[in-house]
DNA sequence: CCTTAATATTCCTTGACAAGTATATGCCCT
DNA sequence: AGGGCATATACTTGTCAAGGAATATTAAGG
């Protein structure tokens, strides 16, 4: 899974997939790829599941399949939770230099993200 | 920098770190992987700032650094709305067809994530 | 200083994989 | 049926990275 997105030209494709469905000639020309380098990354992509294809004529139409992307985003899940750690540790530290150091007052912006 | 997380091995050491700072030792038996293996790992983890050290008179202690993930972090967020549209069509499509069927009424337990 | 412990580095081999070129398959149209 | 378009596959080649074995480095302690 993880094998899959390290590749540049496959996350480029799943780029330009999140936005809407694109045929094979789309994305060869949007990348500047060649047709054989497009066809067989999304031939890895459709096997691992992160894509999927609907037949339309002669062309072939690949859409987005959030699953594999999910469990990626779950593998990241305990790594967020140590960096809003850290981030909470960085807070409380700036918020003692405020306290102790009374200076400037320039405007530090501090705030929860969502 | 997906490249660097493509790897199993170094996913595992990166999981290994979160909970708290490991020396080389520490991790060479957990993962009961070589000594080489583990340095060579933990040497591209550090230049790639994954992870940073400190000496502790002859071993050495790494630990997490938040910085690289947070970027993958930031490059799954387009893929993130692209999968809660999903989840919000479906949804709304499973509550059409409760309307439409009100048969069983076996719980389909739904509810929003938080 | 010499030894031992902990870690880093070098060299080598092997396997995987991506890109290119060429060719095959399938579908539309007249 | 045949020709052309869109996509897929086969085969080859070069590159690169991971692992193992051996060796180098650095620190501690008697």
């Amino acid at each position: 899974m993880f094998e899959i997105i390290a590749e540049p030209n496959r996350r480029a494709i799943l780029s330009l997939l999140v936005s809407s469905q694109q045929s094979v000639g789309d994305i060869e020309r949007q990348l500047r790829m060649s047709q054989p380098a497009v066809s067989k990354h999304l031939r890895v992509l459709r096997e691992a599941g992160f894509v999927e294809s609907t037949v339309d004529a002669q062309r072939r139409l690949y859409r987005l399949k959030p699953e594999p992307l999910q469990e990626v985003d779950a593998w990241l899940a305990p790594f967020r939770r140590f960096w809003s750690a850290h981030v909470d540790a960085l807070e409380r530290h700036l918020d003692r230099m405020d306290q102790s150091t009374p200076k400037k007052r320039k405007t530090r912006g501090r705030a929860k993200a969502l």
